[in-house]
DNA sequence: CTGAAGTTAATTGTTGAACAATCGTATCAT
DNA sequence: ATGATACGATTGTTCAACAATTAACTTCAG
């Protein structure tokens, strides 16, 4: 599959680093599975070592199509297909409005998009989710009660607040429980944990919808429970904190039950 | 940006049911931020949505390129675009030496992967890392026991035997950390845990090499804990293999210490 | 009838050349 | 300076090829 070359070329082009066809060393047979790499994927692997090893900095406008296509000796098609991927993966973005992309740091949405999508997918069950909850929040609210800065505090009280004051719609109920988790992830100031519980919230929002919709006293008891995790946090109360966010957590749990939610239903990202 | 259109076409094309330019509802201002999506994005978007909805049932082949860019009423090239895109995410892969994509789940592996990469960029921790694991390793190993299947047992038994037989070299030393720690993710049979874990595990694997290669004890400590937790989760003892994971991380932080590196420095994809 | 070998059709990877729409910017008038 | 404006650069997209394979279909010997 290796294509015509018509024009005189600048073919340097995609001696990727990670040497993909070496021949086989000397005459013991030692054949290297021949799997042709096509060229988007060489460029996009090229593309993005650039990126790791900083000589794409980051916030960095990349070079425009024509000029890249030339320097790795492809056409711009294939340049682009290689940039798609890129982008999906969140490397490469565009800013708002903006034609020019430039190099970025993943964003944590975008991979806990794919994340999602991926457990959905795979038919991740309810309690898998809440289990990795289950899991998860209780040391991100003791750490948060531990790391968290004056933002933080801000954030967290709003949110509450926010709550507090308006927890009557369903919606605006769920959308604030996935709010404050957020929030306490975020004041843990562990990316990596914070990163991970992304995808769990937004799972389980829509089940959680049906939970608020169906019992009634949930709003409430989900109500005391952020409140007392969040005064624990504000008050770096971290034995309070875990506590009291596994308290919440076994709640919701209870609260899946009475709604007659079985467990074992796989969650899904259609509501 | 909307492209010419020269011959007459199919052009039913790209009514992505996520309408992205519908107009303001009547004339009261509702002005829709004018962000044009492009029509690769609007086609990949519509291609996942078939594969959620199971449209494209996993395991599919996907129609040819041609064919479908006829349907959506693209161009080719635009379609292969959106089809890097997919690709990227592991919706999309092609079999061994075959060029025909079909329609598969993700794999972890490939997830990991853009995980570990995202983190690597966004200069994580080995503090983050470690506490990542400090939350998540014992709840699975105490999963692990609960939910250990005889195939389970099988691995951990192979993972720990060969552990204990050859823990003199530091490489193979931390492969065999690396298999220690994903037998017991799968032994908990919660794939959402078990992914979470898995970019840890690669980004410890590292820096892990140094610390076994500078505090000689450490390959006994670890051969010690993992044969404890081993042995707890086969006997299903899920208190025991609670604890004696949490010792063994603790443990591993230990080592860290005594290696001289310190927690604050930024993880990273280069060895 | 079965299986191997050979031939043909389909399909992917890639190229080159074009053009429309926009974004950025240098230019000019006020 | 400030704001309008014309121009060039860049992205999104299309069309029309072609090379290299792979998949499918024939054909033919055993």
């Amino acid at each position: 599959m290796r294509p015509r070359e018509p024009g005189n070329h600048n073919k340097v082009a995609l001696r990727s680093s990670r040497g993909a066809e070496q021949a086989g060393a000397g005459l013991s047979v030692d054949f290297t599975p021949v799997r042709l790499i096509p060229a988007y994927r060489k460029v996009a692997d090229a593309i993005i070592e650039r990126i790791l090893d900083r000589t794409l900095p980051h916030g960095e406008r990349l070079p425009p199509e024509a000029e890249l296509a030339e320097k790795f000796g492809v056409n711009r098609g294939t340049l682009r297909e290689a940039l798609r991927d890129l982008e999906s993966q969140g490397l490469l973005t565009r800013q708002r409005g903006s034609k020019r992309m430039v190099v970025t740091q993943p964003r944590a949405a975008q991979l806990a998009d794919g994340l999602q999508r991926a457990f959905a997918i795979q038919g991740i069950t309810a309690l898998e989710v809440w289990e990795a909850l289950r899991v998860l929040e209780p040391p991100l609210a003791e750490a948060a009660a531990l790391a968290r800065t004056d933002e933080d505090i801000v954030a967290l009280e709003a949110v509450v607040a926010l709550y507090a004051a308006d927890h009557t719609e369903a919606g605006h109920a769920v959308e604030h429980v996935g709010a404050f988790f957020r929030a306490v992830a975020n004041a843990s100031r562990n990316r990596v944990l914070a990163l991970a519980q992304e995808p769990l919230v937004r799972l389980l929002e829509p089940t959680l919808a049906l939970v608020i919709d169906r019992v009634p006293q949930a709003r409430k008891r989900i109500a005391d429970a952020e409140q007392q995790v969040a005064q624990a946090i504000i008050a770096g109360d971290a034995p309070r904190a875990l506590n009291w966010m596994g308290k919440h957590i076994r709640d919701l749990r209870r609260g899946y039950e009475v709604a007659g939610i079985t467990l074992d239903t796989t969650v899904s990202t259609v509501g």
